[in-house]
DNA sequence: TATGAATGAGGCTTCATTCAT
DNA sequence: AATGAATGAAGCCTCATTCAT
């Protein structure tokens, strides 16, 4: 920090690298779709490929990280909404929005995200962090009798996942994603004297 | 080597050989995945390349000539639904579930499904039958007051295609397509007094 | 012509199939360049390739049939020049551009023309008939004291074959062929009183 | 094997590999034609295609490395020939003398000339290069009342390639070339009291 | 004689990844 | 720790040409 000097990279630490091509990264997701090669995105970041992999061995570690550092802050999103004093339906849905949200900051990403689901990637802790809230939340709405028993976290996780996907098909049509997600609701929600 | 016998196929078999190329490529699909390289299939049909391009111009082309030829049949499963004199409640469950395993033939199939959604492929417009099909089986389905009024074939083809895709997923779980499904069919389905 | 009837060809002989794939080839040749798939023109000619090459064996047979075939006529334009009654000089000159425009009528075509010297090709004999006749009209020249002694039939030809070649790198200015060819003018022509 | 040693290229070598492939396209170049596959290309240069690509993005910028890197020395032959204290004269016929031999160098070199005329490729900013060279020459030949004030520097460059064009042509006599661009020269010399 | 299916070599290019420095 | 050159397998596709009917 003190004595920085040369022309690329204040000569610093591998800290602002990492950073530095976690933001390249995400610019290069958003832009050129989840497939960008590799060596793209190490030269866009002016690092060598060798530098990119150092720090994420595989792309899914990339994707990963991307996700954690530049998506959508789920955990504090949960945290809002607890503290949000809405009840636990209202909470559970608000939740699941939030989620869909964050399944659709790139393009694509609902297919490693069901990856993760099937085998264990990089991706799959975070998406397990997921579900674990999503259940949180489920639980709760089942305690007040918002939603059936039988219901699990990880289907309304898949279920949005789902819905997501689907959704991606019709860029158009925004409103499929919401159609297939409301007959979801409907699947997991109960009738409600008051909502 | 079965159907294929000589060692140069005489002419006329022209299509004897497009039979035998949607034969391997069936296979390949199944074992070697959807991807698999256009040269493998040719390679392993024992014929060239341009062979290959010359029946099916483009990668989904075969796909779709092998989902025809080879797949389920979906309108004969239509036919039979429809003469099995069945509620059109009945029916209409009974053709998604057709549906869905006709979506599950080949693993990864959901994703040039819905990409034949997206764009026009060479899936699309089967696809299109199929949910022309879904529309008629609803429309009857509402009719009798099985369905809601507001929802779409479009709707209930994507969010099968969207549950058999999730599902794919949790290759040891089968019962997770089943309970989105489930989740879905709550949100097109009416309460019945008799069901 | 007679007995015309089915659809495709009159029923009818070699002839007109042959005619018919020149017409089509010229077509190709022309609007898609020298060097257009044989299959392609087979295709467009509604022939099979086979049908293609047993009428001409080599791509250059094909090109040397079109150009006699439907390129300019130098037979006939030569009879015109000679039957002008204009001066030998004047006569040469009308002959060479006469020869530029029929080394012109399909872009690309300057490269077999200069191969055909190079090799013997389908080409050639036509080559050698053009430059046959060019030194009958540079003799006439020589002999009327417009044009050097030293130079030869083959030397003209060569050189308006290059000069072809050349203008067409410059599409936009058409002026370079001429300036060329008016450099190469120089060459030959004798300084002449009258002209 | 020469130039190369140890099996494995030492990294700083990137040059000394550059050199190599330089050398091995050279000769490709020479023997094989100047179409040879790129693959060929990197396979005799032991190295990947992708070590060839990176170094030569295209085919041309291949061609025109090794023009630069193996080729005449153009430059040092203008400075040369400035040097000499020839004529004016003098000096732009025998620069055109070495920029057609600089042509002459690879067989079928002349094609993608022209085509850097044609459009912009690799090629075209060493053309351009050679073109103004001639110029310079040129505009001394007309000060001194050598050269027509009418000819530029374009057409003698043009007017050269396609005397070597025409040449290629005749392998066995390569005296047309020298008919050829004598003719030419008469286009643009002035007749000379002392020439 | 015409057909058009089949051949199969071969061109181009890209990518994830490793390795020497 | 960073670099970036190198790898080499692999994909895609096309074409002139032959062959069985």
């Amino acid at each position: 920090m003190g004595s920085s000097d040369s022309g690329r990279q204040p000569r610093t630490d591998a800290q602002r690298n990492r950073a530095h091509i976690l933001e390249v990264a995400a610019k290069c997701f958003a832009e050129l779709g989840l497939d960008v090669s590799m060596n793209v995105i190490a030269k866009k970041a002016n690092v060598g490929p060798a530098t990119l992999y150092r720090n994420f061995p595989t792309r899914d570690a990339l994707l990963s990280a991307v996700l954690d550092d530049r998506g959508p802050d789920l955990t504090k999103e949960a945290a809002v909404i607890e503290a949000a004093e809405v009840g636990s339906r209202q909470a559970l849905e608000r939740w699941l929005v939030a989620v869909a949200a964050w399944m659709r900051v790139y393009e694509g990403l609902p297919e490693p995200l069901r990856t993760a689901q099937a085998e264990h990637t990089s991706l799959t802790p975070r998406c397990e962090d997921v579900i674990a809230t999503t259940d949180r939340f489920l639980t709760a709405a089942k305690r007040d009798g918002h939603a059936r028993a039988d219901v699990r976290g990880g289907d309304l996780y898949l279920g949005t996942l789902a819905a997501v996907w689907a959704a991606g098909a019709i860029s158009a049509d925004d409103a499929v994603e919401l159609r297939i997600r409301e007959m979801l609701r409907s699947g997991w929600a109960l009738a409600d004297s008051g909502d």
